[in-house]
DNA sequence: CGGTTTATCGTCAGCATGACGAAATAAGGA
DNA sequence: TCCTTATTTCGTCATGCTGACGATAAACCG
């Protein structure tokens, strides 16, 4: 009853952008061991004082030079597993961040290198750690917040058009979305989207109007995604 | 770069179950300080070779004797403030149970005393540590739970009527509900809920069907609970 | 200018929802 | 026994959301 075990508490980093059209997240390589040469999320011990989510921010600009108030910051989950770290005892807070794909000076500190991933690319055990399976959680937990929040506008830059957040769902679910549906959808709910009032023009096509976020922080209704298989 | 920080780790249980027509929660009087003489929720350390949702069962056991198999057990969210625990660095895992009103032996082993307490009799500032905002996260992560999973079943007992589980959504979200939409849509949603084939007389009314839960993880469609004031 | 591409608006059938009527089936009391 | 009450369960109906898709608008390219 009385035994109080001292642990190691570390941060990783679920970085999401989409970049080139594809949902990518952002990888270091590992300069030394353990899984030295292995891919793995970014991430960190957390400071003496330091609040988890302050461990975090912090985290996220050594690594991207990012401010975290571009895109959206929350904790995804906590992973413990008494074998995953063949150093000791090391307690990971996971954090999800979704970002816009800003110019990012991405230069490690203390990594060999990092480098943007697209998610699909990464085969199962290529990631350093339980990183498969925290990188896995985030994934499934942006697709899942896309659904019920507006969250799909912190991949965006400020002012965005509706295409630009029909391709954030796009390649977020692996789907293909109806544009005229996705329209109205969009610009059907409370507070999701404010229109700027002006239009640019893209490569091809009409010109579009521009959008910024709106003030909600729950879609009314939900834009579902579509489900194949059902249960077993 | 280089510091390492040892730290503490704890599992804190926010046990939810339905008695007496309430959603309540298991709280326990701390027998030593710090803030002894105040609730909290239950918790402990994690020992060197325990896994953290292994460390959540066995304090289930330990304070309720109760088999977390019964109900459903996840993890909630991480809490790390420097400054929660005055006995220093704490970094303390929440986990959320949902549990049936079963005879549950509570007898704390640690605690002075361990009871059932009506989630909406407590008062902002009655508990110990930042338990308030653990419990409040808990009961938000509960009512969302609700309409897209069918875990309300994880309040019930084995088998059970519409009518029970009706009851779980209105005590759980705080509404009224009505009877015939509601047995509808939950008779309705693929794998919610299977009919055993039995029928049970309650005190007064028409006897009513038993149920047991269904195999979905998921609600399609889910059951969405009503919104009254939405955005600011 | 016609062809292409993309944005935006409309239409329509189908499904889910909320509000509510009504029948079925029990217990309890006059 | 018969009536009242309570509760479950089935139906009805208007409304709103959804997916499929037609049609128009507004840019570009040659």
């Amino acid at each position: 009853m009385g035994i109080i075990v001292n642990m190691t508490i570390a941060v990783d980093l679920v970085l999401l952008t989409i970049r080139q059209s594809r949902l990518q997240v952002l990888l270091i390589r590992r300069g030394i061991p353990p899984y030295e040469g292995q891919w793995a999320l970014p991430g960190g011990f957390v400071l003496p004082d330091e609040d988890l989510e302050e461990a975090a921010r912090r985290e996220l600009r050594e690594e991207t030079g990012l401010d975290p108030a571009a895109g959206h910051l929350e904790q995804l989950a906590t992973y413990g597993a008494p074998g995953r770290d063949p150093r000791g005892r090391v307690v990971a807070v996971a954090y999800l961040a979704l970002l816009p794909d800003l110019p990012i000076p991405v230069a490690g500190s203390d990594a060999a290198g990092a480098a943007w991933r697209p998610c699909d690319e990464l085969t199962r055990g290529e990631l350093a750690f339980d990183h498969d399976q925290i990188l896995a959680d985030g994934l499934e937990r942006a697709r899942a917040k896309l659904e019920y929040t507006p969250l799909a506008t912190a991949f965006c830059p400020p002012e965005f058009t509706i295409a630009d957040l029909r391709e954030v769902y796009e390649r977020v679910w692996r789907t293909t979305i109806d544009p005229r549906n996705f329209h109205r959808k969009v610009t059907g709910a409370d507070g999701f989207v404010e229109p700027v009032g002006r239009s640019v023009a893209r490569d091809r096509g009409r010109p579009a109007q521009l959008f910024r976020r709106g003030p909600a922080r729950l879609l009314h209704p939900p834009l579902l995604r579509p489900r194949d298989g059902d249960q077993p």
